[in-house]
DNA sequence: GTGAAAGCGCTAACAC
DNA sequence: GTGTTAGCGCTTTCAC
């Protein structure tokens, strides 16, 4: 294992002496220095370079009960969790944020039902400021055990209505107007038998854009609805469901693009032809996914390292004012609605026409 | 922003209180209960219940010098982090492990060279326990960073011969070996004009790809081998740039899968049958790529999330066997380099045929 | 086996 | 401005 010497490291005593100044004033100086005169400053700062000082965290955060690190919580039980880019490009998103802000980011990946408890304990044991949470399954028991870990928490998505997500802070993307607008597009182009593959509908995106659907396709036949479950095989395999019972489909909704590239593969193997038989609408313009189908999909796109960005800020900026209200609101029993609170937040879609449909 | 209420956590003071022991009696029980009899171990496990007592890590470290916390550092400045599910495919694997262990995971993307400034200083600040490292390149001055910091650290993939790599612990893959035999199979196809598809020659995986490469081709024409950079857009390119060069090239072995796509998109589009006319081999067997390409990619395997987990497996038996030795080793200037210390491994590849090649 | 007491390294009042 | 001091909450000798 690489690793250079065990050598203890300096402690703020030790610069103070090679100083000559206090504790009290290297602390100062560390901090940033403000109500120290210049030449302190210099020889303070002279003192830490030549002992290699950094600050120990444990220490600082015992009396500051700061920590400047966010988890960020991926309640995905199943492997599909990085293997969907959507994952990736939030992380970044909340990755950059966290980086400019000086926090750090502890991932916290949850395999089954039973990680959920960890990770409500880890979140209770004060390791981190906040929480960004994500991919919430409806019968999740995560948001109650992050509520009680009294921990400020950010969802991606708007999360159900389990325990304790009432007034909870979300970032989502307009997933019902995206999804009528894709719809929309599909009956203008002169589609009358449209079909939809449904996401996972224990998560709210994949129940908002069936609402999307259904909005437009008001009496939709039943058969022209099947549930996925946001991954190309789910995707394949329902275009197959589909197409078996409706083979007089003309156009296809599909929940992400992911399932979307499933879709086609099933329809090219069918022999239909898209756009001309069977067009064809994805969601989430992953570019990677979206541009490289073939033909690349018409999709509704959604700015998804933005959402992770907006996360973290919406996270950060409540941190800090709770800080700096801290004195005054903190007490027993006290609740963090106060004015000025951040709020969730609903991005807008855009559709993305590409040669799909 | 969600939250219940902000009264202070109980310390090991009020549990004690409420048992009607003393500090150091609840701390044992809480750390495991050894030597602690069964009717006190009962009466405080139920004080902490009732209080819903959870240490508090900073403190604990303060003390103890542990924070079973290990950092994953990815050093890809490019848009390219994620996109690539090779990432999540170890960040599984080393997820799953430290879990196991109790271990959390702190997440360290960096977006460029300044970043690095930010790892290293966040590496010495003594917040994790140690290191895992991916994705170098040759020139990055990361591991001089880390191993100034003096993290125990274990590298994913072979890190090049920068600043204090020598001796250092890492897992790989046989990627000359793995390279090799994809070549060998294009020749025993009766292949003649073969090509390759470099990675991002400042890595070494590519390099050693490379290598593999120019063992089985032992005097391969230059204008046969393009630098590719992992990406599928670089796969394009490079496959471009391959067909005008050499129209007459009857076989492509890629650095990877994602590369492997790209150029099957450039064969179709230039009306080049694979396999008829041209075999294609990548590197990696990403399933959702490999399995999903049309046809379907001939590739040489390894098991990615096995190497993150195993990467978790070598570090934090590193760090077992330091705590317990720490006391007799330890001491300014002493190295790691015990006998029975983690060695690095570099694991086997496997050639998996489908219809490309 | 259990308790008392001494810090771990730092920040934040409060004096000077 | 700068130093002194009192903890933050925990683990860990060391007595009993």
């Amino acid at each position: 294992m690489t690793e250079s010497s065990t050598a203890p490291r300096p402690t703020l005593e030790a610069v103070a002496a090679r100083a000559g100044v206090s504790r009290a004033t290297v602390s100062r100086v560390v901090n940033g220095g403000d109500g120290v005169r210049e030449p302190l400053v210099e020889r303070v700062r002279r003192a830490v370079d030549e002992l290699g000082y950094v600050p120990n965290q444990a220490a600082r955060s015992l009396v500051t009960r700061r920590h400047d690190a966010v988890a960020v919580v991926i309640a995905e039980p199943e492997t599909r969790v990085f293997a969907d880019p959507f994952f990736a490009l939030q992380l970044r998103g909340i990755s950059k944020e966290l980086t400019a802000h000086d926090s750090q980011l502890v991932l916290l990946l949850t395999e089954g039902r039973d990680d959920h408890v960890r990770v409500g304990r880890y979140l209770a044991g004060g390791h981190v400021d906040g929480a960004l949470v994500f991919s919430l399954h409806l019968d999740d028991r995560l948001p109650g055990l992050i509520h009680g870990a009294g921990v400020p928490t950010v969802y991606g998505g708007r999360p159900g209505w389990g325990d304790g997500t009432r007034g909870a802070v979300y970032v989502d993307s307009d997933n019902r107007g995206g999804a009528r607008e894709a719809v929309r597009h599909l009956v203008a182009l002169g589609r009358t038998r449209v079909a939809h593959i449904t996401g996972a509908l224990d998560q709210t995106s994949a129940v908002d854009r069936l609402d999307g659907f259904r909005d437009v396709m008001v009496d939709a036949d039943p058969r022209l609805i099947v549930e996925g479950d946001f991954t190309p095989a789910g995707g394949e395999r329902a275009m197959r469901e589909l197409l078996d019972r409706c083979p007089e489909l003309d156009a296809v909704f599909a929940a992400n693009d992911l399932m979307a590239s499933g879709a086609l593969r099933v329809l090219r193997e069918r022999g239909r032809r898209v756009p001309e038989d069977v067009a064809l609408v994805g969601f989430d313009d992953m570019l990677p996914v979206a541009e490289q189908t073939d033909p690349p999909l018409t999709t509704v796109r959604q700015d998804i390292e933005e959402m992770g960005r907006l996360m973290a800020r919406l996270l950060l900026r409540g941190l800090d004012r709770r800080s700096a209200t801290e004195p005054a609101a903190s007490g027993p029993g006290s609740q963090s609605g106060l004015a000025g609170a951040p709020s969730s937040v609903v991005l807008p879609t855009t559709l993305v026409r590409r040669a799909s449909a």
